[in-house]
RNA sequence: AAAAGUGGGCGCAUGAUCGCUGGCAUUCUUUGAGAUGUCAGAGGAAAGUCCGAACUCCGUAGGGGACAGUGGUUCAUAACGUGAACAGGGCGUGAGUCCGUGGAAAGUGCCACAGAAAAGAAACCGCCCGUUACUUUAGAGUGAUGGGUAAGGGUGAAAAGGUGGGGUAAAAGCCCACCGCCUUGCUGGUGACAGUAAAGGGCACGGUAAACCCCACUGGGAGCAAGACCAAAUAGGAAGGCGUUUGAGGGCGACCCGUCCAAGGCCUUCGGGUAGGUUGCUUGAGGUGAUACGCAAGUAUCAUCCUAGAGAAAUGAUCAUGGCCUGCAUUGCAGGUACAGGAUUCGGCUUAUAACCCACUUUUAUUG
RNA sequence: GCCCCUAUAGCUCAGUGGAUAGAGCAGUAGGUUCCUAACCUAUGUGCGCAAGUUCGAUUCUUGCUAGGGGCA
């Protein structure tokens, strides 16, 4: 089980993301930004925003490339928060390792600053 | 063989592992946005939203006008601004291809600059005939003035039939021949239209309607965020009940008494309805094949098939094998494999698109 | 998904189918000043793209491209 990736472990509805947008602690990369907010449910969820992006296919692209990191390291991540990769036009990630060698950065950068 | 034209096809394939969405079946200590199994899971443009429809809601006696759209003819179609065939015109040696292709003798407007004149034609130069003044032997010349003239000049995108002959003071369709044009007839065609050694007209009618406009035809409006159903919270509404100094309810107060506020009160029900959920939702003017009709677009009959249904929105990742293309270069290595992703559903149009394949046709060259 | 609007100079905007397309700010060069600013003079730069209508298109028509807005 440890690769799924079901529905409950995605944001699902407009709530939810204005409770991370509004709460949330931004973390801001060169490609994406990381929108982090501490949940209830004991687990991770997931939420994605592409933005400025013309087509559909490299808009889906970009979710697809996030889901599949996100499936494949859970552990890499914090646990038990909600987390909103809003990605930004001039992106070109093209694979969940690019993704996750950003995620490490930004993740190792906040951890710096809280220190 | 080369260069073209037209029409059509294909739009990488197979397997393994992990993962996603839906249908069906099974299952439950957790009835869940559950688990297991199985089947299915993006396009030729899904795109742009430029047209047309289905469907849904709202509106609606009938007629006219306004407004908007369309604009050769005949068919096709549920319908269309789409398609087919044909007609007319432009382009091309050709196969072919392109065309917003009704009306300018209903009216109004516009036609810069140049030019005498740009529209009910017109006299600047020129040509011709008079009158008159001066010069002159005369013929004639110069100036002024009255007329005739569209042959010639030059301008312009465009200047009111063309060529030749007759004719005249000079000219002119003023007259004639041929060509062109217009009207009427005849013939062919369903028709647009075409033909005509038929008759008549001397020729009138510049261009522009993607300027206003006229004519013919078409059009009620909104759109699945349409619409239908269920329905937290909050505010307000309606009805009924309680209560009316015999005090419901609330404040002060640990509580009682007391005191203060008090119909703008409390309770119940109903209706509408937000978040959210369910539905609309995929079997359809459907696909494929055969036969018949039709030049064709297409239509009919029979057989056969079921082929996505999400909702911050599924079809992805990794690996392997093999196609195809390019490069190196010799049988391996490296790189590439387009445009692009359903969102109620269809019919079109337009735009994007790597590489490859097929059929027919044309021109040129060579050979037979 | 549906429905609208816009595109003119580096920026903000004008512009009846007809001239070398205009105004302000900005830029460049020169003058003025001891120097700078202000001021004066001169000067460069444009009609989103492609077809079509027309004698002629920034203007009219069609198709694209880009940008913006509305419908909960």
């Amino acid at each position: 089980m440890r690769y799924t990736l079901p529905k409950t472990a995605l944001l699902r509805k407009s709530a939810q993301y204005n409770a991370v947008y509004r709460q949330g602690k931004r973390i801001r990369g060169r490609h994406f930004s990381l929108i982090i907010l501490a949940n209830d449910q004991g687990f991770n969820r997931l939420g994605i925003s592409v933005h400025g992006v013309k087509t559909a296919v490299r808009r889906n692209r970009f979710k697809r490339v996030v889901r599949e990191f996100f499936r494949l390291n859970r552990e890499f991540l914090p646990q038990g928060v909600d987390i909103v990769f809003a990605i930004r036009k001039d992106c070109i990630l093209d694979s969940s390792q690019a993704v996750r060698d950003a995620v490490s950065v930004l993740l190792t950068q906040q951890g710096k600053g809280e220190k």
